[in-house]
DNA sequence: ACCTGAACACCGTTCAAGT
DNA sequence: ACCTGAACACCGTTCAAGT
């Protein structure tokens, strides 16, 4: 969408690094083509008109990086202190799909996989934790209905991040024809995996769980 | 456990390749030590007594040989013909959860962000949605349902292989006394994050579930 | 058919050095 | 304080060659 970096300026002074610059040409990179695989520091240095070897002025390793980019990431959601619990749930389970739709191959390929265990993942599951809290639940049945919640949250993210929406599949998958022919319930299905059902099914997955706690 | 591949045979003629003997290898150097990150070709050409390149007989690339054991493993599931629909999927739901137990490293790393377009994965998609098709539900029905059982049963999965319980997180996480004084919802729920827990939370997940559905 | 050696274009990171 | 150049130990993969 820009020629502009390695091209243009020579004799312009070049812009300074920041973190903030590195972290936003990051996340704009990741997003880009061949997502998260293609990562390197190489290549976001490239990108930022400098060496790679700068970066680490500014980052210990390529870990410390991440890490920066999940808290930056996550750091953006927040739950409602107000409403009824289930209200609660639900916003920032759409607010954190929202949140997925727009950084599908960070939040796939990073966050899920990653514990939430920086401080401020940590201070989004203790505001998770709050609602269940402030439903009445002792430790052990807000445990079990936190972490039920979850994992529906992480599963439907991963599939829409990075499972059969759109991630990655076998190089060569068997041609439409065949899957017709040898697995009809599957090829059934087709029409209701299109992106136009996926908020849809979002919300009918996560009301019925959300009934079934 | 075992010093024998690059040390010992000089002159006894080495064992030839094969897909068994190399898929074997893999699997097995992917569940030790440092995980997917520190499996590469080379590495298990070394573990194997071979040149990195004598693997493209066998496979024309890491992504082949990665497909490979993505059949080998999937495969290796299969979902009750008989029973009532909750008991059929309970028993797969479980089997599905021994199996990420037992290759960790491969199942949250590869098998959970894959879409199940090889032939084997088709067969599997194909015998679980024959469960909700059996409980006389049409296309529309059969998949909304279908998805948000696999959506809770992928989160589980990914938080028990690559999540909290045992996945990466943050290189320099906050002291426990600085998560218990911030963070005391979180603290609290420290005890029920035991693999001891495991078990039982998936179990109770899953009821609720499919009680929702 | 099965395996290898050399080479290419990549990685992350260290270290000493430049401004 | 901020950035760079050269170097090290890695990658996946291609290609021509060995047996």
């Amino acid at each position: 969408m820009a020629p502009r970096e390695g091209r243009s300026s020579r004799k312009t002074p070049r812009e300074p690094l920041s973190s903030e610059r590195i972290e936003l040409a990051a996340l704009k990179l990741i997003e880009q083509q061949e997502g998260l695989p293609a990562f390197s520091q190489r290549a976001l240095a490239r990108r930022l008109g400098v060496e790679a070897m700068s970066l680490y002025h500014w980052y210990p390793s390529q870990l410390d990086l991440m890490n920066a980019l999940f808290d930056r990431v996550v750091g953006s959601l927040g739950v409602p202190a107000s409403g009824t619990p289930v209200e609660r749930l639900r916003a920032v389970s759409l607010a954190f799909r929202e949140l997925a739709l727009r950084h599908p191959a960070f939040v796939g390929g990073f966050v899920l996989p990653h514990r939430f265990n920086t401080a401020v993942g940590l201070a989004l599951l203790e505001a998770m934790l709050r609602v269940f809290h402030d439903a009445g639940l002792d430790a052990a049945a807000a445990s079990r209905r936190f972490r039920t919640w979850m994992h529906f949250l992480m599963g439907a993210l991963l599939d829409e991040t990075s499972g059969y929406a759109r991630g990655p599949g076998a190089g060569a998958p068997p041609p439409d024809d065949d899957v017709a022919r040898q697995f009809p319930l599957v090829a059934a299905l087709g029409p209701y995996n299109k992106p136009a059902h996926h908020e849809a099914q979002f919300k009918a997955g996560l009301e019925a769980v959300l009934r079934g706690l």
